[in-house]
DNA sequence: ATTGATTGTCATATATATATTGCATATTTA
DNA sequence: TAAATATGCAATATATATATGACAATCAAT
């Protein structure tokens, strides 16, 4: 439809937090890890639900994870 | 996988703001009317896209619009 | 009462988010 | 420097978000 963009910037929370590998993230939140580094590669467009799981468990909020570029 | 549920007021917010149809509003995003009226009804998962949309339209941020229930 | 606009909902089709398995390459740690 | 762990990325399968078209129900303004 657009041609806009959406990104997030999961990996790096997840890196400067140090708390949890890729796999282990994707398993709290229910997804495969696959999922999850596809996700943290901004090639996904995730639901909602792995948005605010992920939000969740990374203690951000998901306005500060998830925005959009033209 | 869990059965915690994605609830959002995005219904509440645009009728509140009498801004929008809510044909209109799908229009907006990019969706059709009959997506908008699931989402509205809380009964679909919308991609984070979509939700970006949503939210940029009704000028309120994601976190105001949608959040997770048990 | 009637018309027009808005909304709820159905049934079917398509696109894509996610799962599964597997393997190669980094990166870390002993 | 080897072994263990973490990550990137294929290919294919499945579940579900979204589209399309149509119609009934609700509500507002005549």
């Amino acid at each position: 439809m657009n041609d806009l963009v959406i990104r997030n910037r999961v990996k790096l929370v997840r890196i400067e937090q140090d708390k949890h590998t890729q796999g282990e993230l994707a398993k709290l939140v229910g997804v495969t890890r696959q999922t999850m580094n596809l996700i943290e590669a901004n090639k996904y467009n995730p639901t909602i639900k792995v948005c605010l799981l992920i939000s969740k468990h990374l203690e951000v909020s998901l306005d500060h994870l998830f925005w959009m570029e033209e």
